[in-house]
DNA sequence: CACGTTTATATCGTAAACGACATAATAACA
DNA sequence: TGTTATTATGTCGTTTACGATATAAACGTG
């Protein structure tokens, strides 16, 4: 039993915790301009993507549960930027669809990642190395998901 | 502008932002056995590494800010894990330190660790990736941080 | 059709994160 | 020395995460 592996240097959970805080906050000078959170952007870019999805397919996609995406969804609603409606199909399914205004939210977000990238290549790290590292965390990501999803079954 | 870059598939912080829950969720069963959130293990981690150190240099560890370290610490110490006290040298510095009970918590997270990667790569993902990875992530880390602290002192 | 089970969503409580701001101690320097 | 600036910590309010639990609709099966 290796005490050094306790040590944070060694841990893998720890810079993944710190990168993606540290990321999310080199998104917030861009977001804060559209008054949106991280979250709140993820949330638009899933249905700038697909427009009038239900709850449960914007669960899966952002890996979120509904226990945190209701509160979200309410808020985003609240500033005017999506509609959510029963389905009339299957009425347990509620159907979020974006409104004029968040639709047209998405001409401003549109240069943000290219902006991102700039900013990560001028602190000195390599666009070739976000390509390759983006794949390798998609992969991680399903693997870590299905395992998420086994335990939800037990 | 390429509007495909807006798709959560072409993101780079998505990934993070969710691997990262993952793994944390991955801990969860390990840390819930000794009562600890995975804030509060990486606290305890530095403590077991360098007790009796000050706030500010638990938040340059962890790269948190006081405020969130501040409950933080106060749960912890009203688990009776770690004590804090104001520094007689220089009385602006709070000085926090293990109990002997904080201390003995490390021997029961000892084989944490092992177990997680055990489990990583039970998942599918290999071990050498993960040691590459971890030494990618920590200069990413070093870059952004950084980057946050020059914003800090604007 | 009745009734137990699953599914989709939501509520509640707790613990992070973090921006904005407050406070007290120390440092710096005119 | 007096006064301004900086440093270390903390409080407050808001938004995420997420476990536990609730509720209503749809499904499955005898």
């Amino acid at each position: 039993m290796d005490a050094s592996q306790l040590e944070l240097k060694n841990q893998i959970c720890f810079p993944f915790y710190s990168v993606s805080r540290l990321i999310t906050k080199a998104y917030k000078p861009f977001l804060s301009k559209l008054n949106l959170t991280y979250p709140q952007y993820l949330v638009l870019m899933v249905l700038w993507e697909s427009d009038g999805i239900s709850v449960n397919q914007i669960k899966e996609k952002l890996l979120l549960d509904t226990n945190t995406l209701s509160p979200l969804l309410k808020r985003i609603e609240g500033m005017g930027l999506i509609k959510r409606l029963r389905s009339t199909a299957d009425e347990r399914s509620v159907i979020v669809s974006l409104t004029e205004e968040g639709a047209k939210l998405k001409i401003q977000a549109l240069p943000i990642p290219e902006k991102m990238l700039e900013n990560l290549s001028a602190e000195g790290i390599e666009i070739d190395e976000i390509a390759g590292l983006r794949s390798m965390l998609n992969t991680w990501m399903k693997i870590l998901s299905k395992n998420n999803n086994q335990n939800e079954s037990k």
